[in-house]
DNA sequence: CAGAATCCTTGACGATACTG
DNA sequence: CAGTATCGTCAAGGATTCTG
């Protein structure tokens, strides 16, 4: 049996989702989720230099993908919990390798780069 | 020892990197790229509704990184055959996954989506 | 065939300030 | 604390045409 979704065909659904995936700050909220629920506070000091209303944008549209759970606390000050949802979860293992394989390669990509320098 | 780079530091070269991976089309073109080496045309019309242009800037990128290498045959007509290097080939590992990880679960999305009708 | 050139649109992202 | 509210930009992406 062939596969029911194809990334490369232009009007499939799996290529919106891969492109929400592909999202700026996707990667990068997905992994700061890696150590189980935070605060909006938390996520924004970890992923230092994102600013609150494209936090907010991410974490909404992860939301809407059910990819994130929010959760907020009646308290006084306010505190609201975002966690991953199993479905998230499952996303975290391939973004968990992408995002170790940036760490890992940034010299062979420097090296390359500098092979060539941009005229 | 801690790691050499953290892509949550805001000035973190690796942060360069996971947005170049991150960029709308880098996901679509390694993966065509996962069955060898490829033609221009064949690209680009297996990456349905990619435009040549962004399709060139893409590939120009992925060089410049050193993830896919150009060759270009003294034929006529013109051939170019573009190809993954080990660099890139060790990033289709986890971008495999991505993509099959979008095409797998569709279905979830469309209804975590169709759960929040949006006003 | 493999692109280069051109022009244009838009929405993702950003900076700042304000509020329940 | 956890966000909204505004405003601004800019570069990625797109459509089209042309060429070696």
């Amino acid at each position: 049996m062939g596969k029911a979704y194809d990334v490369m065909a232009a009007t499939c659904p799996s290529r919106t989702v891969l492109h929400r995936i592909g999202a700026r700050w996707t990667v990068f909220v997905v992994n700061a989720l890696d150590d189980g629920p935070r605060r909006f506070s938390e996520l924004k000091g970890h992923i230092r230099g994102i600013t609150p209303k494209v936090l907010t944008e991410t974490l909404r549209s992860l939301e809407a993908d059910g990819l994130v759970s929010r959760h907020a606390y009646d308290e006084n000050p306010p505190r609201v919990e975002y966690a991953l949802t199993p479905l998230g979860r499952s996303l975290l293992v391939p973004l968990r390798a992408v995002r170790l394989w940036a760490e890992e390669h940034v010299p062979d990509i420097e090296a390359a780069r500098s092979r060539r320098p941009t005229p």
